[in-house]
This record gives C-alpha cells, sequence and structure tokens, in this order.
DNA sequence: TAAGCAATATACTCATCAGTAGATTTACGG
DNA sequence: CCGTAAATCTACTGATGAGTATATTGCTTA
C-alpha cells in the first residue's frame, strides 16, 4: 500500500489498489468496446458474444464485471450523461451574462454527444431499457433539461436572451444539438469542437438577418 | 367495373378495383399496427406476431401482404418520407422570399415529423436495414437535405436570411424538426402545428435579442 | 366444372442469443 | 499450506421470433 502505483513498473505482485484499478480498467474496456459496437449495429444487433469477441474473452467475463445486457447499456448511458451533469452543475454555479453561460454549457453539451458514450446515450430511448431504468435515465435527463430551460429563463432575466418561449427553445436546442449523435462521422473533416460552435452560433443567431448595430 | 364504389352500400360481389382497393386498405391497416408498435416499442423488440394478433389476423397474412419484416419497415419509412418528397417539390416549385418559402417548408417538414410514419422515418436509422434499403432510405432522405439547403442558400441569395453557414444551419434546423419525434406525445397539450411554427420561429428568430427596429 | 389464384390459417423449423451451471486456475490471507 | 474468493473458461438451457410448408376455402375464368 506504500507502493506509488503511477511510476513503478510492472511487478508481478499487485496491491490491492493496483487491483481495483485494473479491474476498473477491464470494465472500461468491455463498455468501450460495448458502446461501439451499439453505436455502429445497435443495442439488439450487438450479441454479448460479439462484444466478448472483440476483446478476446467470453461472454461470462462480461457478466462477471457487469451483470446483465442492460446493465451494460446502463453503464454506457450513465458514463455518456455525466460530462452533461458534471457541465450543468458548472454552468449553474458561475457568473456572468445569461448568454454567455448558456453558449458555454451548449458548447460542452454538444461535444459531449459527440463522443462514443454520448452518442449512445442520445440514442438510447425508453424502449431500450426497463421501465424502472427508463424512468431512472429519464429523471437524469431532465435534470440537464431543467439546466438548459433555467439558463435559458436567466438570460431572459438580464436581456441578453429575446422573450422566447422557454421550452420551445429548449427542445429545439436540444434537438439540433443531440442530432449530430446520428450524423457525426469521428474520421470526418470537421471536428466535434468545430461542429459545437457552428450549431451553437447557428441557434443562438438565427436565420434571420440582424440589421447592423 | 361500372360501379360507383363510393356510393354503393356493400355487396357480396366486389368487383375488381374494389378488390383492389380492399387489398390496400388491408395493408394499410397492416403497416398502421406495426408503425404504432414500432414507435412504441422499438423495431426489434416488436414481432410481427405481435403486430398480427393486435388485428386479429396470423403471421403469415403479413407475409402474404408485405414479404417480410424489412420490407414492413421500409413501407412505413417511405410513407413517412413521402409528405417530406412532396413538400421538398412544392417549396422549390413556388415562388416568393427565400425566408418565407423555407418557413413553410420547415413547418410542413415538422408536422409530418409528428405523425405516426413520420416517426417512424426519423427514428429508423441505418442499422436496422440491410445494406442496400439503408442505402436507398439514405439517399432519399438526402434529396430533402438538399432541397433544405438549396432554400437557405436561395434565402441568403436574396437577402432574406443572413450570411449563415448553410450546411451547419440545415444540420441544426433537421436536428430541432426532427427531435419531437422522439419526445411529441400526440395526446398532450400541445398540437402539431403549434409546435412546428413555435420550432421554427425560435430557429428563425434564433435566441439573440434583437434591436427594436 | 376443373384449374388456378387469392386469402388465410395451423403448425412447424431453425437460428440466435441472453443468461447459467459448473469446472478450473490463480492469488491472498490467515 | 489450506480455504476462500476472484477471474475466467467451456458447454450448456430456454426463449423468442423470423420465416416456411402446407392445408383450406372460395372466387374467377376458360
Amino acid at each position: 500500500m506504500q507502493v506509488d502505483v503511477d511510476t513503478k513498473p510492472a511487478s508481478p505482485f499487485r496491491t490491492r489498489a493496483e487491483k481495483a484499478q485494473e479491474r476498473e480498467q477491464k470494465r472500461d474496456a468491455v463498455l468501450t468496446a460495448a458502446v461501439r459496437m451499439f453505436n455502429a449495429r445497435g443495442f439488439h444487433a450487438t450479441s454479448l458474444d460479439d462484444v466478448a469477441a472483440s476483446l478476446g474473452i467470453s461472454k461470462p467475463t462480461i457478466y462477471h464485471y457487469l451483470g446483465n445486457k442492460e446493465q451494460v447499456l446502463i453503464e454506457c448511458v450513465t458514463r455518456g450523461l455525466e460530462p452533461l451533469r458534471i457541465a450543468a452543475e458548472q454552468a449553474q454555479s458561475e457568473g456572468g451574462r445569461g448568454i454567455d453561460r448558456l453558449r458555454r454549457f451548449l458548447i460542452a453539451y454538444a461535444r459531449t454527444n459527440m463522443d462514443d458514450f454520448g452518442r449512445c446515450m442520445v440514442r438510447t430511448g425508453d424502449e431500450l431499457l426497463s421501465p424502472a431504468s427508463a424512468a431512472e435515465i429519464r429523471a437524469r435527463k431532465s435534470e440537464i433539461d431543467k439546466t438548459l430551460r433555467a439558463l435559458i429563463a436567466d438570460g431572459i432575466a438580464d436581456g441578453t436572451i429575446a422573450p422566447v418561449d422557454v421550452k420551445m427553445s429548449a427542445f429545439a436546442i436540444a434537438g439540433a444539438l443531440n442530432w449530430p449523435a446520428r450524423w457525426h462521422d469521428p474520421s470526418g473533416p470537421s471536428g466535434p469542437q468545430d461542429i459545437a460552435v457552428a450549431l451553437v452560433d447557428t441557434l443562438i443567431g438565427g436565420l434571420a438577418p440582424r440589421p447592423p448595430v
């Protein structure tokens, strides 16, 4: 336990902490392999045998680490949701003009929707989950939505956002920023950051021309 | 063949046309039942036995009318796409300011994305289809997207739309207007028309305040 | 009136896949 | 050094569901 995990080279004798970390890494590897296949082929079209094979392990090993197939999905969705939760928390704690706080939040939101777990999170609808888990996930997504609406309302209050319909604007924004989960190609020319900025600026600026100030 | 189908009361002897129509109606009934279940439970979680049972018929009858399960889905998606194709055609043939043509098109687009077939169309990703059908559907969706981009470009050209990034704006719009396919509740308080108008106006106006003219 | 076709059913087959049983190996703690 | 727990495997079970074989009935047409 006095060993410095980060510097010591591999020894055949692992400490408790190292073992816990190794276990965590294996769980991660399973989830990463799974989420890629879910995104590429869909949840139902992906068998855990396939996931296991892609890692050179056997299906019971996945059950050992994650319990069952739904748990694998829930864990992926949770990981996709986590950065949003953090971004929401941060947006609510910081100061500044409403529009600026919203903009920062939206760019983070859009970006994470383009990574593996974010894409899975967006694409996982209630119908893939048991009623209990669906409710759980829905509640967490709803927290994000609440933050989004609060940020819009704040901006309206301080005059940095036009007096729009908060609920509908939130839906429009969410839709626009979730959509890349379907179409974004990580091997394509534009990176997540550029896309995020472009989408957010489109939403903020609108299509109608603005008279020059 | 000389019988007026619309006025004559039912007779046990059907003309050829009546029979063709009856067949069409049965096909419709199958598709409608199927699309509702696809939307409610997802494609993979819906068995054709379930669909058949909900109509009080047997599975081979569905195969008689539609060939196989993928064909059922393709037909549903096609029906969801058709109104969009028509709206696109119309938008391109009509005159007027770019922004107005775009606005009309977008409202039609948003509305059809909230009906049964439209929702199915939006929610059916490539992963549910065979490569050949996926390509076919993708091509048709891409036609709609081309129209959308053309309308935006037209509006920019005639000065009724700000000089935005056409491709990104199209993605933002599509995302915002597809999203109701996931969340819209037909039994809820707001109807498709109201939602469509609200979303489109949000996209056109943007979030940033406009100086009073 | 026989042949053929449309519409429908029952009762299968066959593949896939989630999940489990149980064996085996290794490492660790007492 | 033995017993326990973790990690992993092979080899199942059992359910589900797509798709088919085949029979039946009745209408249409030569």
